[in-house]
DNA sequence: ATGTGC
């Protein structure tokens, strides 16, 4: 057989066919994955020699490349490994109250006023020239912060000062060798208006409480305490990144072709990483990786005004990490420098990986969400992680697709097409607890926590196999979704 | 994920 299981967490898929290097899955024995999911690992494993090829508990099918698929190679890189969302991330900041005190509704409805949710908004307090988008896009949250200087008007919503403290806070401190000069018009155009946007599907603003402590030491030292309010930011880099995806997507296929590059499929087109087409992607990538790591520090500040209008005083409400789910960067690993494509992955560092950072004693704090019903985690990454390149999973995997879950609804008349597998009864059931603000109600059901899976045993694959430690969980209070 | 369609 070409798959092996080597323990409780992992499965091995053997060199087969197309592919030049076994490919590694994280997967616990009482879980499946689609196995769909895993020929498109499998195809990922055809495309450079040297290459590392992961898959992470929470792997399924994405545009030709699992979501949930870590791939570090040594001379090509492919748009596609990345995604259409450029560094969809997660951010969580801290609030120094406990939830008996803290008046979450009000706050939930304060932050809907202030955070346009859903697809195709577009935030106009926030809007940006073209010379302050260009600073944002090559230099990401400093050069926002230089924005915010500069700009009087923007700078009373963003609080410089606030935001210089959240930098060693980020991931790559929020910016990404990157070049303006290579992104479409178009794509720049479609970022201008939606910075302070949240967009749709599984992007998310949540006030959760702290459940359980796991790491009594760690959790002091990052500032969690159980009972605590803390508010996670899912969101990404909205239309920009996903112009800029399409359009390199649509180049690699080119390039491929014309230097006779095969691929399995189309889907999955790679070119050099010492190309015109390797460089180029590389610089916009990292355009929209910045706005991305911006939209969420926007996003923060939205979230604190609003927290501090409705208590008539300032939180504060530091930024605990922020970290990216969909990106490709150069990175060291052992004596080898590889383009380390995370896609629906989290970089998870240990601390020997931290140097020169405010974690080189602790490690690299990793937030992994569960869907809006259900706990989410912080943990931190470990030494024993090398195998998958320090990454893990980004959440908890769907186990129905959005259809299945909220059913098919013909737009003009309302006639159900196909009726969804969750009855309205039942997600009122799962969602009790959780105050819910969201866009479009009709389409809501297909983010049930029935549709995802078990994030416990997500979390329970990814510790047992020695890729993180579990620092404390969280569960949701309020929910504002597109 | 996405002004969701070549």
């Amino acid at each position: 057989m070409s798959t092996r299981r080597i323990d409780t967490y992992r499965l091995e898929l053997r060199k087969t066919g197309v592919m030049k290097t076994d490919a590694l899955v994280y997967l616990h024995e009482r879980m499946t994955a689609e196995s769909e999911a895993l020929n498109q690992l499998r195809d990922a494993a055809s495309i450079d020699p040297g290459a590392i090829v992961v898959g992470t508990p929470d792997i399924h099918v994405g545009y030709g490349v699992p979501i949930g698929s870590v791939l570090g190679t040594e001379e090509f890189i492919s748009p596609a490994a990345v995604g259409y969302d450029i560094n969809c991330g997660m951010r969580l900041m801290l609030t120094p109250m406990g939830a008996d005190d803290f008046p979450v509704e009000r706050v939930a409805d304060a932050i809907r006023r202030d955070l346009p949710l859903g697809e195709g908004k577009s935030n106009p307090a926030l809007s940006l020239g073209g010379s302050a988008l260009e600073r944002v896009l090559a230099r990401g949250v400093s050069g926002l912060l230089s924005v915010a200087r500069s700009n009087a008007e923007i700078g009373r919503i963003l609080d410089p000062e606030r935001m210089e403290a959240d930098l060693s806070k980020i991931e790559d401190e929020g910016c990404l060798q990157a070049d303006p000069g290579v992104m479409s018009q178009k794509a720049k155009n479609r970022g201008a208006s939606q910075l302070g946007t949240l967009g749709g599907g599984n992007h998310f603003v949540e006030i959760q409480r702290v459940d359980r402590v796991e790491d009594r030491r760690a959790a002091r030292a990052l500032g969690i305490n159980e009972g605590q309010v803390v508010v996670m930011i899912h969101t990404g880099s909205r239309g920009l990144g996903h112009q800029v995806a399409s359009e390199h997507m649509r180049i690699a296929v080119d390039c491929a072709a014309r230097r006779g590059l095969t691929m399995p499929n189309k889907q999955l087109a790679y070119v050099p990483a010492d190309s015109v087409e390797g460089r180029d992607y590389l610089n916009a990538m990292g355009c929209a990786a910045n706005f991305a790591f911006v939209n969420r520090q926007v996003i923060a500040a939205l979230v604190r005004n609003a927290v501090a209008r409705v208590l008539a005083r300032s939180l504060g409400m530091p930024t605990l990490y922020d970290v990216s789910h969909n990106i490709v960067k150069f990175e060291r690993h052992g004596g080898r420098r590889l383009y380390v494509h995370r896609k629906g992955a989290t970089r998870a560092y240990p601390a020997s990986m931290m140097r020169n950072t405010v974690f080189d004693k602790l490690g690299q704090p990793v937030l992994i969400p569960g869907s809006m019903g259900t706990a989410s985690y912080v943990l931190l990454g470990t030494e024993s992680a090398s195998e998958s390149l320090y990454s893990v999973n980004h959440g908890a995997g769907r186990v129905m697709s959005r259809t299945a879950a909220a059913g098919k609804v013909r737009r003009r008349d309302g006639k159900i097409l196909k009726p969804g597998m969750i009855s309205d009864k039942r997600f009122e059931q799962t969602m009790k607890d959780v105050y819910l603000l969201c866009e479009d109600p009709h389409t809501i059901k297909e983010e049930a926590p029935d549709a995802y899976k078990d994030v416990d045993l997500v979390v329970d694959t990814v510790v047992g196999a020695g890729l993180a430690k579990v620092v404390a969980r969280m569960v949701p209070l309020a929910v504002l979704k597109g």
